[in-house]
DNA sequence: TTAGTATAGTGTCAAATGAACACTAAGGCA
DNA sequence: TGCCTTAGTGTTCATTTGACACTATACTAA
């Protein structure tokens, strides 16, 4: 049973860039579609906007379908409206980025008969529609977001190394950082609990582990905060 | 003739959030609705989006037809789309945020038979919607950009006193900022330029006039720059 | 057991930046 | 000509940033 309307209505749809870091990179989760247009292209997980749901939840609902993701840290980007991103109709989409610490949510492959895998965003494949616009946009915003809010923690596990977190800044701003200077920096924000654990199974010496404190930085954010590292 | 989907389709709309500096305020531009629902209730500019536009193009269309005003900074704030912002339907809105000065855009009060006015942000009437929020938004938006991009200047005529630089800041950021210590900080970014000008028609001593020299901002802006005062 | 090796962890100094602070200069006005 | 209003200008001190190198610890392999 279709649905009228007097005016032509633009299809609405979300899409989501999640990122993840591993030892060596930042990782963007796509998809493989199966349909056309594009199909057996690589993608950005997304889909329809349903009539009576919100905007997140239907980035979250779209994720956990066809990624099995959920419950991570999700927040709307940038929506694209140009005319013809979408070659069979006129579409217009609420883009998404999210971060997921790779620990707690491993790749889920084939769920939704689609196929969804983990790329270095320094080696992607063509992607379909515009979505490596999308993408570029995402980063933009990952990297900016890194310099005044404590995101980065989201892409680590609860408990980590000081190293993790300087590798994580190094890999999203893509540039070195001084071991002494980055630990000064952060340790004085005070919002890291040093735990009384240290890493196991490693090859030499273990660091002390941190977690983020929340909390903490709740309580000074007030103003603003700088993490210009 | 009606157009007929498969699925409900929720509608797309644009609302725009104009902000414009006087002597005392920030101002926003807010129109007086005058269909049901919220007749009467004052509104952001903004309207349905065409299936043959671009959203930015629909901004600055609905930009143009509700309060004449053309060629101004325009830049997307954020989609909201909770499921009761209009109780007619599901209607999903693309928000932007625009800068203009006054002196150039004077107020053109009346036009697609509404009522145009500006609004001190300090003192607003009740508005239809979730215009309240988007407002909110926006101005936190402002807020944010002018401590790291120069879009402060899209507010102020081409040729500004730095007293009036500064004020725009005092009032945008609500606090007083040190004479001395401002001049030397924008002076020394080296993006402005002294003009053989001074004010005219002022009461008393006369000040040198400057431009923003986009070219010279351009070509230092590679790797981010602090507008931090 | 010991030598090797890989990563953890730590402090100082110099330069740049940020924040507080008060007076003289210019020009219109009465 | 005196008054009033705003323009314009430097110094000092405290803080932050950035460069830079060595010792400590714990596992590995001979």
């Amino acid at each position: 049973m279709p649905y009228s309307y007097e005016f032509q209505r633009p299809a609405l749809t979300v899409d989501i860039v999640v990122f993840a870091l591993d030892e060596d990179d930042l990782k963007v989760m796509l998809i493989e579609r199966d349909l056309k247009p594009y199909a057996g292209r690589w993608a950005l997980p997304g889909g329809f906007v349903r009539v009576e749901e919100t905007l997140d939840d239907a980035a979250r609902r779209e994720l956990e379908e066809e990624t099995g993701l959920t419950n991570i840290f999700l927040e709307q980007l940038y929506t694209f409206g140009a005319l013809n991103r979408d070659p069979r109709e006129r579409v217009v989409t609420v883009a998404y980025f999210a971060l997921v610490n790779l620990e707690g949510h491993r790749v889920q492959a084939s769920t939704d008969a689609r196929n969804a895998a983990w790329f270095a965003v320094s080696d992607l494949p063509d992607l379909a529609f515009d979505h490596h616009q999308i993408l570029d946009t995402a980063l933009d915003r990952l990297r900016g977001k890194l310099r005044y809010q404590p995101v980065g923690f989201e892409l680590l596990p609860k408990k980590f190394p000081l190293r993790s977190l300087q590798h994580l800044y190094e890999v999203v701003l893509d540039r070195e950082l001084d071991k002494r200077n980055f630990r000064k920096k952060i340790l004085s924000m005070d919002i890291l609990v040093e735990l009384k654990e240290i890493e196991k199974d490693v090859a030499h010496r273990a660091a002390k582990l941190y977690r983020f404190d929340k909390a903490k930085y709740d309580r000074k954010t007030r103003g603003g905060f700088n993490f210009e590292i």
